[in-house]
Parts: C-alpha cells; structure tokens; sequence
RNA sequence: UGCCUGAUAGUAUAAUGGUAGUACGACGGUUUUUGGUACCGUUUGUCUAGGUUCGAAUCCUGGUCGGGCAACCA
C-alpha cells in the first residue's frame, strides 16, 4: 500500500507546473458534462482524473454544467448528475453552469466583433459547409466576410433581439479559411435557438457553440488545467486563440484518451438509443455502464474509484477489460460484505438417519475475512434442507469435491453428510437425495476425525424464505459492439438477463437492505434490488465469485 | 490522399539515454469448513527499416498500422 503508483502524464505537468510556480502553484480543475444524458463509467474516468488531481495537489474541482444546447439538454439529466459525482465520493467546490457566463459570453463576442475578429453570416449550414472547403482543398470567402464591424454589431444585437428565425444567422470568427486545421476555418461561435432552456428559460434565442463556451467559461473560473479527451486535440489552438484574443485568464487544454470497456458501448447515443428502444430497463438498468446502472448492480464507489486508478491515464486508444473491473468489485466486496446462504438451483436433501421434527441453531460468521468473523448470525438446520442440484453427481468424476453416492461432504456449519441415494421422477429427474450425517462431525466441535474435500451451502426446508433473482450477463455477445458489421443492436446478448422467480435464502437475508452488498456463499455478489417490496425480495448478482475449478 | 495524434506481454500501464518492471488475465502449487480469499511460482512484450551513441523502448530519418478532424453537437 506504501508502494507509490508512478505518475501519469497529467500528473507529471501539474507538478512541473507547480515546481515552477505557475498560477502561484494553484490547482482548479473541472469535470464539465453536458447534461443530456446519464454518466457512465466513462465519465468516472474523468471525474476521478479530475477530481483526483485536485486531492492530490491540495486543489479544487469545480462541477460544470456545459449546457449551452437547450435542444437536448434537461434538468432530470442534471440531477443525475449530481447525484452519481457525489456517491462517487468527491465534492466539488463550485456547481456552476455555461449558462451562467451567457451575458459575459455576449459581451466577449461583441469584443471580438469590435476587434474585427468575428462577423455574422446569413449563409445556410449547407451554404457554409461548402464554402469551408475540405481538408485537401482550402475554403473560400464569402461577401458576409467582409461586413463592417458597425453592420456586425448591430446584426449580432438583432440576432439577440430575437429579429431572425432558427438558422437564418450565424456568428463566425474571422480567421483562416485554409487552414490545414478544419476547426479554424471561421468556426461558428453562436447559433439562434428559439429553444426553452432548462436554466434561462426563454431571455435567449442565441446560443454559443462549444467552441466558443467551454474554454471562456474555464477561463472566466480561472481553471488551471483543463482536461479533456482526445478528440478535442484539434480545437485546443482554437482554445487558445479565444483566450489570447480576448486576453482573458491562460487556462490550458490537456487531453486523455477516453475509456472504452469490452461488451458494451459507452456513447450517450446508443446508451440513449438502449434505454428508447426498450432494450433494457432504463437508464439504471444494471446492465447498463451507466453509473446508476452500476450503482443498482451492487457496484460499490470504492470499486470504481479503484478501477479508474488501475486502468492509467494515456493518449493512446485503448479497450479495457471488463474483467478488470469485476476483479475491482470482487476484491472490495471479498472484505465488506457479509456471508449468507441462499440456494439458487434446489434439489432436496433429506436426512435419513436425523431424527424426524428435529431442530439445532447454528451460526455462521458473517465475515471471514474480517477478525473475529465480524460478528455472526444463527440459522436453522433440520431433516430435510435445500441444496445446490450441481453440488451433487449420482456417479462422481473424479475430481469432483462434493456429493455423491458414497461421497462424503460437509454442510458449511453444520455435519458431514454421506450421499446414500436418489429419487427420480417418471423422467428420469432427480428429486431427492438421500443421505446421513456423521453426529460427531458438528461444525467447531467435530470429533469424527474425518476429513472432507468439499464444503456445500444449504438452506432448511421448513425455514428458508424465498426471493427473486436476477442474474446478468454481459449486455453484448462480441467485444465492441460499436465496430462491427451492421447495427450495434444487431450483436445485444439475448441471455444478459435470467431471472430466478423462487430461490431459497436463509432467513436472516429478510433483514436485506438496498445497498447493502451480500456475498452468497460460492455464488456470488449480490445486492437487493429497488423493485423489493416486504412481500417479495429482489437480490441481483452483481458478479460470480471466481471460479477456479476448470470442470472435467 | 491534407492536417493532427498515437504505437511496450492477451489487456492496460511504467521505465524520462544505463538490468524492460507492475497489475489484471492464463497456467501450476501451498493453505482453506466458500473449488472464494491469502500466499508462492510460471508464462508472454518494446510496430518496422536504417541512423546517432560505449549504450536506444527512449533521440533522428523513412515506412507500416491504429485513432481523430470537413455538426448551426459536446
């Protein structure tokens, strides 16, 4: 735990900065999502790059709303967004929003204006496009180019007035049509929306672009390193022609490469795409990647947080292993949550040589591996029990560990049992499994000096209580839906989701509590659901335990 | 066929001109009243061709391959 993680490479220039004294050593960062759809695991990536760096170097983070397109944005998408940052586990100094800046974001256009530097264009977007040219072929003026900076001012100020419909204007800086960079090829910096807005209601009918937005605003907060992903590399010599333009406070661009994770897909449109088209149960759905997804699957903040600081920082692309972030849950669940018994696939076990109406009260710890057990709780053992139908073999392979007919195996906590032999139906099933116990093998007292390979979980008959539970799988049958031939729907895993309408729980998991992890011995991670009502527990698997055992 | 980016085990990530390391995975073993956990071990790598240098993953040149860029999205 003392050994210290190597830096990555926006570490590294955060503390060369500081070593050199930059804005006073200063740290302010900034997680800035645009608030049209739920974060997603992806996003964790950059809320803990973010806010990680702001800990780590005695900084702040501010939370940033982009909301600077009224079109797709709303207010549920902002109070979910909220909500995920903070069980995450971070604070952030400042909830600030573009929208906030838009009369200073007026006021710095009409400054460029008045510089010359931008004019207002009545070209269509198909007009425009053309007239940008391609990447091989410079673009070419057009007669609003050149307007005065008086006609300028006053069209902008009639386009804020509200005097033109939806698409009939644009503000575009003025800088370089053949530019090898497309980005700078007279970038459009407001669009007119008549468009209700979340925040400003209707006082707007322009709206900045991103471009002219997103680094303004971390200027006006006086960010000190403002991190994105790679795909804005190209705009960051047009971040910095706004802010040296308009001589506002340096805030610099770094970018990392985005996080994309195996057998789901990560972007906000097909997540959105997933939730419209009923693929899935909403946005919460814990298949989804989506932090609430993850949150109602039983995915703990330190989980995440752990993954996000195991998967690195770099700038080339790169698809991670979901298998990572299942080891990250496994390993924190392993330490917090406690044990219980519950039985997912039952056959009956009876015990031919226990005395008939019969009860013991046994205990089990709660936590292993937690000193002392962490505390216990008592269950109820008797004739007849509930058992796994794959912890028993009617005729055992060799390296089979558990119960067989002649095969000896202990019931966690209680005796060691000796398969003697089955019940069928009419088709062949087995129905029950017959058996005897070996009185001197009781748990903690066990005077039989038999040893056994296997031990095997079990619920009372008579006392066992029943719950549904869902089981997932991956949400995608290949590893990047995105990237192959036809639809990414085309590849959605049929099976991700398999319900068990009546298991068998031991009592005491009545007591369950949503988001409250539980470990079902040898099955694994499971976590009660939100559509529980005291009639009926839901318990999903967040994920199996590792299983070692290669079968045959 | 322009510009911008990137390339280290299966997957990620470190080594900042000086022994290619770590994690996950896989495989094998020890312990175990969870075939879990823990612990131990094995396995596999610098895209390519030149150059500079006593010495190159690292610096230089050419190539190859991947990603991004021509939204009134962010």
């Amino acid at each position: 735990m003392s050994e210290e993680r190597s830096l990555n490479f926006i570490e590294e220039i955060v503390e060369e900065d500081i070593a050199n004294g930059k804005n006073g050593g200063r740290v302010l960062t900034r997680f800035p999502p645009e608030p049209n759809g739920y974060l997603h695991i992806g996003h964790a990536k950059s809320i803990c790059l973010n806010f990680g760096l702001a800990l780590k170097y005695n900084g702040k983070t501010n939370l940033r709303f982009d909301d600077t397109n009224p079109v797709k944005e709303d207010i549920e998408y902002v109070d979910s967004i909220k909500e995920d940052v903070k069980w995450l586990g971070f604070e952030w100094a400042n909830e600030v929003y573009a929208s906030d800046y838009f009369d200073k974001l007026y006021e710095l256009a009409v400054a460029l204006i008045k510089q010359g530097l931008a004019y207002v264009d009545d070209s269509s977007a198909e007009e425009i496009a053309i007239q940008k040219g391609t990447p091989t072929e410079p673009g070419v003026p057009n007669e609003y180019r050149s307007r005065s900076v008086e006609e300028n001012l006053q069209l902008f100020a009639d386009m804020k007035a509200g005097k033109y419909p939806d698409g009939a204007k644009v503000l575009r800086a003025k800088l370089d049509l053949a530019s090898t960079n497309m980005h700078l090829r007279d970038p459009l910096m407001y669009r007119i929306r008549h468009t209700h807005h979340h925040r400003t209601g209707d006082a707007w009918c322009i709206y900045p672009m991103y471009d002219f937005a997103h680094g303004q605003s971390d200027a006006i907060e006086e960010i000190t390193h403002s991190i994105c992903t790679v795909e804005f590399i190209p705009h960051r010599p047009l971040y910095d022609w706004f802010i040296e333009k308009l001589n506002l406070f340096p805030s610099k661009q770094y970018e990392f490469a985005r996080l994309n994770l195996n057998y789901t897909v990560m972007s906000k449109r097909k997540l959105l795409q997933l939730v419209e088209e009923n693929h899935v149960d909403g946005w919460d759905d814990p298949r989804m990647p989506t932090i609430s997804g993850l949150r109602r699957r039983g995915y703990t903040p330190a989980s995440i947080r752990e993954f996000c600081e195991r998967i690195g920082v770099a700038k080339r692309e790169n698809m991670i292993d979901v298998g990572l972030l299942e080891f990250c849950i496994r390993e924190d669940l392993n330490k917090t949550a406690w044990r219980r018994m519950a039985v997912l696939d039952p056959v009956k076990l009876v015990i031919t040589n226990y005395p008939e109406g019969q009860e013991e009260i046994f205990h089990g710890e709660n936590n292993p591996e937690v000193e002392g057990g962490d505390g216990s709780r008592e269950f109820q053992f008797s004739k007849e029990l509930w058992i796994e139908r794959d912890d028993f073999m009617e005729v055992p392979t060799k390296k089979y560990f558990r119960l067989g007919i002649g095969l000896m195996v202990r019931l966690k906590s209680a005796y060691i049992i000796k398969g003697e032999s089955v019940v069928k139906d009419a088709d062949g099933n087995i129905t029950e499994i017959h058996c005897t116990y070996i009185p001197e093998s009781q748990s903690g007292n066990d005077t039989s000096g038999i040893n056994v390979k296997g031990t095997i979980h079990w619920v009372s008959v008579a006392h066992a209580k029943t719950a549904e539970v869902r089981l997932y799988d991956r949400l995608f049958q290949v590893e990047d839906p995105s990237n192959e031939e036809g639809d990414f729907k085309d590849y959605i895993n049929p099976n991700s989701l398999h319900i068990l309408p009546a298991v068998y729980i031991e009592p005491d998991l009545a007591n369950a509590k949503i988001g409250t992890p539980v470990q079902f011995m040898r099955k694994g991670y499971f976590t009660l659901d939100k559509d529980s009502t005291p009639d009926k527990l839901v318990f999903n698997r967040t994920v199996t335990l590792k299983d070692g055992w290669v079968k045959k």
